[in-house]
DNA sequence: TTGTATGCGTTATCAA
DNA sequence: TTGATAACGCATACAA
């Protein structure tokens, strides 16, 4: 491997001057810098990042952990989220906690051992309640999900907002009997509990029974989950006319659930999602949704890890994500 | 920050010794061990990943080189990669290249100054033909789509198998005319190429003439291309009763521009994609595919990877993903 | 404008 | 079984 020495070597300089040249520094003159570039050329020289980061103590890594990164929304955030790093000159390595605590609890730890400049933690199980998360020595960054009160920069989702408009635009379509599909964490901070907040108080709002038959859980929000949640209502001889899914990839399940009992969308029940995932527009049919803006957030987190780097000492902030509902055929 | 010495000087001990006990290697006493875990455990002494890469020379991290993660095909085998990584010690960061060369190209060159301790790219548009991607400081693997040849290990997907399996399908259920939703890149040495070749072979064989109204290219291959598809081809009032889509989310967006065109699918139109992502199993039609098995490809990239850390030496090797013929709904 | 000395935290080598 | 020393490649401080 050729190093700083050989190039200095080489080009007949000390090791300090190929420093200010590939660091592009002033204070070298014109004619040494070109032959320094020169060498470094015909000598294949990289920098040793390993080496600058031994001095430095950075890494230039930020750690995104997302349960999956497979799972459509996680996707869509991880692209973003890379794209506004590398703007700002960082890499991002990505942790995959499966949606389990110890798997959140365990991103925040190891982000000491990975060496990470900072951690956009997009937790989706752990209880700030009941688990002592509080790290402090790298900048972390709640993504989406969990509210950690003041522990840490926070970028949320307009969850409450957001279900609330998706169950009022159902309501305004005509739907009387509207149906509640999400995960069973009713009661912990987080966006299945927020969320449910939201179709509530539309129904409230408008004079709506809650009816318990409707509400639909389960423990985890998949493609799968959504399905059965159609077949356990139908199964129930439940009446719906509006089903509100906790996310997009639960509502294309829902979707599956209805066509599997003949049930037509919008004609016979109305559906409507949240995220607004690439997939949704090309359903059949499309699906109406909340649509946060997630290239905004994205760059929130980004900026948010980047800015405590510079000053960790300021208090934390907290952003809700603007949102649109897109009305599309599943609510015709 | 506590470092190795620190560890050392409160435990009473060398700093080599600290370093015994952290890689966890013979010649230690049981009470050495003991107190030096202790005085760990209460300084919260973390290792320095980058002092050891510095001597080592190593980082543990692998890149992934994918167009974009928010793909679903390449989502799924992130996620693959990362777990098949960890398990064998290494971490994964993720390069977007944009489906571009400059990009698939500067992912490459980017490899050195990362410090990765290899490359798995998953190549769609780099030509191998006419680049020289030959680099050699380290194991770099190509997954899926592009054959170069002997230059690089190389883990590839059933293309032309798959497709003349996915085509022949079609003519079994007793589609005569049927069209074929592609990229437009049908000369290169790449996946739109090889596919092509499958479909063209399995009409061949079968004794159906290839009609070039039926094959319809674009120079990209998305949800939208796919709807569009359908909209040319019932545009230019071709006739046909089967599509093979060259991938499943092309097939999801000629599902939608069936849609749009009030035909039945299976009825009027026939379908099968490629890829079996996660929500084709959830479609409206399911969709019929051919289901790679990511896993083992993921499994292989990475064993490649790292095996080649091991002996640079070792001959490149050509794997091809064993694959199965899905049928769903879309081809009742 | 350029060079020298020193240290970042870890590990390999060799000696004790 | 343990310890001392010398690197790894770069950047900071300071001297020339």
């Amino acid at each position: 491997m050729v190093t700083m020495g050989d190039v200095a070597r080489l080009a007949g300089v000390s090791k300090m001057t190929v420093s200010n040249v590939v660091n592009n520094r002033t204070g070298v003159s014109e004619p040494v810098r070109r032959r320094v570039l020169e060498v470094i050329a015909e000598s294949g020289y990289h920098l040793n990042l390993s080496a600058r980061t031994l001095k430095s103590g950075r890494t230039g890594v930020i750690g995104l952990a997302v349960p999956e990164v497979d799972r459509p929304y996680f996707g869509m955030l991880a692209a973003r989220v890379i794209e506004h790093a590398a703007r700002r000159g960082f890499h991002v390595a990505i942790e995959q906690t499966g949606a389990v605590i110890a798997g959140e609890v365990e991103a925040i730890a190891q982000s000491h051992n990975l060496q990470l400049d900072g951690l956009i933690l997009s937790a989706v199980v752990l209880d700030p309640r009941q688990h002592q998360v509080t790290d402090g020595s790298i900048p972390i960054v709640m993504l989406g999900e969990r509210d950690f009160g003041a522990a840490f920069d926070h970028v949320a989702m307009p969850n409450e907002e957001g279900t609330r408009a998706a169950t009022e635009h159902l309501i305004n379509r005509g739907c009387r009997r509207i149906a509640f599909v999400t995960g069973d964490d009713l009661e912990g901070v987080n966006v299945v509990a927020s969320r449910r907040r939201g179709y509530a108080a539309a129904l409230a709002e408008r004079g709506l029974k809650a009816d318990p038959a409707l509400l639909v859980t389960s423990p985890v929000m998949t493609l799968e989950s959504g399905r059965t949640a159609v077949h356990r209502l139908v199964g129930a001889g439940a009446e719906f006319d509006g089903v509100v899914a906790v996310t997009d990839t639960v509502a294309q399940g829902v979707l599956r659930g209805l066509a599997d009992h003949g049930l037509a969308c919008p004609r016979q029940v109305r559906l409507v999602g949240f995220d607004d995932i690439p997939e949704s527009k090309y359903l059949v049919p499309s699906l109406t949704t909340v649509a946060p803006d997630h290239g905004w957030m994205a760059e929130m987190a980004v900026r948010l890890v980047v800015e405590r780097m510079a000053d960790p000492a300021r208090p934390t902030a907290e952003y809700v994500a603007p949102f649109d509902i897109i009305a599309r055929e599943s609510t015709r």
